[in-house]
DNA sequence: GCCAACGTTGGC
DNA sequence: GCCAACGTTGGC
């Protein structure tokens, strides 16, 4: 089984909203090196959900865990010329995601890079602005544990 | 809102 | 293929 980070603007698409659908389909990924990892998942991974543009109410970091729902394939919205990720003439791909938990205490990105342990992750990289990312089994053990 | 770090685009 | 301009991301 693979880890995989996952980023959402946390007023865009939270932790809450996956918990209330229960499932989505990942879309709208533009970039290639990151619908490169998302080709690369398998059903049953494992995927640390991290909120980006945070607030100091809620700061950026790591709210919960989602799960590889299903496999790769062609992502809908590229070909649905009413969405705003519309690029029909390039291979974009999504994959189901279901929710697994929150964390009782989010990780947040300042403890992320406190932490010995983590701050080697590469969302603690500065200018690290993919949206899916691998993520080390030792790093998720520590964080959703 | 600022700005650094990227990725992409397009002129040449 | 080079590289400047531009757009986007995301921490702060």
């Amino acid at each position: 089984m693979s880890f995989w980070l996952l980023k959402s603007e946390g007023s865009c698409y939270s932790i809450d909203n996956l918990k209330r659908d229960g499932r989505t389909d990942w879309t709208g990924v533009r970039n290639y090196q990151a619908r490169n990892y998302l080709r690369e998942m398998r059903v049953g991974d494992r995927c640390l959900f991290y909120h980006s543009n945070g607030t100091p109410a809620e700061p950026s970091g790591v709210y919960g865990i989602a799960e590889v729902a299903s496999a790769p394939h062609p992502d809908p919205t590229a070909t649905d010329p009413k969405d705003e990720h519309y690029d029909p003439k390039r291979e974009w791909v999504s994959v189901e995601m279901s929710f697994v938990r929150k964390l009782a205490r989010p990780v947040s990105l300042e403890e992320l890079k406190k932490d010995p342990d983590l701050r080697s992750m590469l969302v603690c990289r500065p200018g690290q602005r993919l949206s899916v990312m691998p993520v080390e089994a030792r790093h998720f053990k520590k964080i959703g544990r």
